[in-house]
DNA sequence: TCAGGGCTACTAGTATTCAAGTTTGCGGGT
DNA sequence: ACCCGCAAACTTGAATACTAGTAGCCCTGA
């Protein structure tokens, strides 16, 4: 008899399905930011104590979706666009050195599978959270590729403050260009060319957020009042 | 009337103070890897609950200094090769680009003080504390210079799994070495030169873990057991 | 009407208690 | 002497109780 939301019972511990359920209504946007929740309530709603709560929201915290004040609340964190272009820049700085190194010497097996993934990708349409799954599918392939499943957890880590801004554009998502912007690093993979490899990356991982200031403009109330 | 080992006082959530005063103690190495550690051992150390103490134990089960065993208890975890390799590549490809972009737009007043902690470097004579703090606030100061504190935030984050080698090779440090890596990276930004200052931060870092086998093979037991 | 002060309701931080599972060691039987 | 089994003493996970501090509201007084 665990609870009515999402769904929590004796398998695993509850803090960490806390937080990723918060983790994922945050990102999707189906809290808006800026709203003030608590220990206690957050606890009611998944029928726990506020201990589990208290974890997830210290994860939280770190991966900057909330913001605890002590004695006063939490909240919400608004998107910050500088937030979203530091997660960039460590992202692609990550992901631009795997993309190399897959290059260089590709794990058997891996080529076939990027195709394949994209090849799903280009089917999609219209379904945002299908196509961000598919992408983040896309990246962690490489990932496992270059053997940097630590690398990874940090780029997931930091991959949320990016995934926010996607789902606000659920339908201006240019999937169609991210599409080909993948095809070209595995064109540059299968090519053995690192350099290539390397820049590809880069330029989908800038191009990812090539609209977001439109989209800041569009919903400012999700987003942190420019400094 | 706070405690006899650190200190915790009303001055500051207890949480963040055990897990620095952990933290340092695990990374400097004055707690033996493989050591088993509860919560209530500790929490009766500093003389507070539990609570915070689990808190602390999170955070350091994040930054994978210890290892919770559920029901069982916790260890502080040997330094794992390939944990300090791929905390390097992460370190590497973000600085990497951090180097580059202040190469290309240094701002004013960095290649200054930036030369005066390499001097001080320099003169530092044996204390492996205070070379690896100067190194800190060298890297810290680039990454400031190319305003980028949440980049920094992810380096230091890692940072802690390279920083238990280097306590570990106190004498062995090669600091004449280290310095003059650290006035190429600075001569290439003066010579607003991003390649070679990126190439040259990539030196320096895969430099820095040269003596990590000869390391391992003199204290095994600081280590797991390679797979 | 407006300004000031105190009270109340709520927040997160901390401490304490309870629960569930694992290990360890002792003791009896073979 | 050895092995099996049970029980007690740990461990962390979760729930509850208590503390301290904030903010907002209402009431009072000018």
């Amino acid at each position: 008899m665990p609870l009515q939301p999402g769904l929590n019972l004796s398998e695993g511990a509850l803090g960490p399905q806390v937080y990723k359920h918060m983790r994922d209504r945050i990102i999707s946007g189906q809290i808006t930011p800026g709203t003030r929740i608590s220990e206690t309530e957050i606890a009611r709603h998944y029928e726990v104590s506020r201990q589990p709560v208290r974890e997830a929201f210290f994860r939280l915290a770190d991966a900057g979706l909330v913001q605890v004040l002590p004695q006063r609340g939490t909240l919400v964190r608004r998107i910050s666009i500088r937030g979203v272009t530091d997660a960039r820049f460590v992202r692609e700085a990550i992901e631009a050195d795997i993309a190399r190194l897959v290059a260089e010497d590709p794990a058997p097996g891996t080529t076939e599978r990027l195709a394949d993934l994209i090849e799903q990708q280009a089917g999609v349409d219209g379904d945002a959270a299908a196509f961000i799954r598919l992408d983040e599918a896309f990246h962690h392939t490489l990932a496992q590729a270059a053997d940097k499943t630590f690398a990874w957890r940090i780029v997931e880590e930091v991959k949320g403050q990016m995934d926010r801004v996607r789902f606000l554009s659920t339908r201006y998502l240019p999937t169609e260009r991210l599409v080909d912007q993948h095809r070209a690093v595995l064109a540059a993979i299968e090519a053995r060319d690192p350099d290539a490899a390397s820049s590809a990356m880069r330029q989908h991982l800038r191009g990812v957020l090539s609209d977001l200031p439109e989209i800041a403009r569009q919903v400012p109330e999700f987003f942190e009042p420019e400094g």
